[in-house]
DNA sequence: CTGTTAGCGCTTTCAT
DNA sequence: ATGAAAGCGCTAACAG
């Protein structure tokens, strides 16, 4: 069933039924309303496809991301599949892994089926989007990058200060009396590594000393957690605040602390990261930051949606994350 | 650059190019390396638009769920996407928050775009797709319903016995000693009820006493879980063990005992349901409910790409979850 | 092995 | 206010 049979069924030309399809004025009364009878009781369907050989769009975005599975990027990628949902726009899913051979998979297809638009979801797009191929591929639409920057004409960037976010945890457990602090650093991506330095920085700023090794390598995990501060604890290092980069690891790390009898929040603090159900699951509640991965949405389907329809002004931004007090510190 | 620019450079027809295209046999092998010269250097992509235009089919399929941000959803959306990127399919992700109009909406562009297919995660929509204009809409292509049953000539199911599942947390339960459990039900979705039932069953199967009201209503979320256990705990109920629906109420549950000194699981036994995250970061870890929602993924594209492309013998099938012993029992 | 041509189902001028 | 016709970029049947 197609727009001729309907125009066939009706009397008309399949320009009037086009028309009144897509509402608009010029049609007369009758001739509408005789067209949107017969609408009514064929349970005919436009094709979108056929719409989009036209308009060369089909009104859909794509989200690349590396796991949907990971809260923070699901949390994401469900307020940008909202608000483009209310845009009239469907959104596409690509775990990618955070793999190069993947990413660059994703975006030929995304491109071949003429996307409108591009969101590439977590820092690691960062590093992976600087081979040339990935560039050339990225040149050819509209991209916003949430969490992010890169330096391409049509791509654009919705920023998470990270570094500022655990210089606020640092300062909330100096403020509360607490001086040995450590760092769980958890992965290798752009936003691990501005944690880290963010960490490293407010702990000189604070005039603490720098007993050395203070920055812990693990897994992002709760087991990566766990075994970071177990091993401090065997070793019996001097520590009285555990500073995570993932409320994951937090919450291994508070696992780890109390199986060993040691009292959260009064013999050790804990702050995680994300503000996620994590944090509250926790038992005591993380204190963690929130790096408002909403707002990052909504700024981000904001951005993009004006490139898009190329309307508005739009500019990259910047976000400052804030600290949630819970019961770990 | 379309496939006449491309035949143009090459001097050949957009025939050819589009058996070079395609890797269709009959193209001699000068011409074939002609063709593929030009391509490479034109960074040239064809438009799956226009293909879709002909094969009447954009190779892309729709997953409708309630809410991404579950986790089990997530879980179960990610091994979706991912084996059907694997198959050359691209996926739609559609929140609708359980709600008709949204599902509606969502299901009309999904069809108008042609869709290959649906993937419908969740048990809501057995109760949500039982009006005559969802109906008629599912009719139209192929769908499959990740945990759930619909009498719809195109659709097929991949369930998973909740019933069962419950059962297996009360046989433990009671194998180990515990006598007085109670039940958290969180929500009213056909899988909620059905485990409730498993409950009440299991309950019965073992001679357990009916005290009454054993079963508690209460809101998924952590805090839904403390509340309930909290009141049990006001009104001074005997009870040995608390069984629940999710592992969010579950680990809310914990919380609650574990503010009120009881210990777990020597005072009091919980059990979760999902087998996820959650349950791990809940400390004493929960004993919980596999579900299996990946083997439910596989399954459910393996359905659907079978229907699509009508290969194999296609059937609905269902799923056994297990036990995972944890340290709350 | 290669080219010509007819669609696929719409939107959009351009006439009338 | 309405219709005729061109064209979007491709695939596939047919002809050579």
């Amino acid at each position: 069933m197609n727009i001729y049979d309907i125009a066939r069924e009706a009397g008309v030309s399949i320009s009037t039924v086009s028309r009144v399809l897509n509402n608009k004025e010029n049609v007369n009364e009758n001739t509408r309303r005789k067209v949107e009878e017969v609408l009514r009781r064929s349970n005919y369907t436009p094709s979108a496809i056929a719409r989009g050989m036209v308009s060369k769009s089909m009104r859909t975005v794509a989200v690349l991301t590396v796991d949907i599975r990971v809260p923070h990027y699901a949390r994401t990628a469900y307020t940008i599949e909202r608000e483009f949902s209310r845009r009239g726009y469907e959104v596409t899913i690509c775990n990618t892994g955070g793999e190069l051979a993947e990413t660059e998979k994703y975006l030929r297809t995304v491109i071949e089926k003429k996307a409108d638009g591009i969101v590439l979801v977590g820092s690691v797009f960062n590093t992976l989007c600087r081979t040339p191929e990935i560039e050339s591929l990225l040149k050819t639409l509209p991209v916003v990058l949430a969490n992010g920057k890169l330096d391409l004409p049509n791509s654009y960037s919705v920023l998470v200060d990270d570094r500022y976010g655990i210089s606020l945890a640092v300062d909330h457990l100096v403020s509360r009396g607490y001086r040995e602090l450590y760092y769980l650093k958890d992965m290798d991506t752009v936003s691990a590594r501005l944690k880290c330095e963010g960490f490293v920085e407010a702990r000189k700023k604070h005039g603490l000393e720098g007993s050395g090794k203070y920055v812990l390598e693990t897994s992002l995990s709760i087991d990566g957690g766990m075994k970071a501060v177990q091993e401090l604890i065997r070793t019996k290092q001097k520590f009285d605040a555990i500073v995570c980069g993932e409320d994951i690891t937090a919450a291994g790390a508070v696992k780890a602390l109390l199986r060993a009898g040691i009292k959260v929040p009064e013999e050790a603090a804990v702050t995680g990261f994300n503000n996620s159900e994590y944090a509250r699951i926790c038992e005591p509640q993380l204190t963690t930051i929130d790096n408002k991965p909403e707002l990052v949405a909504m700024l981000s389907v904001q951005l993009l949606t004006s490139l898009i329809e190329k309307t508005d002004a739009y500019s990259s931004c910047t976000i400052q994350p804030e600290l949630v007090q819970g019961k770990t510190t």
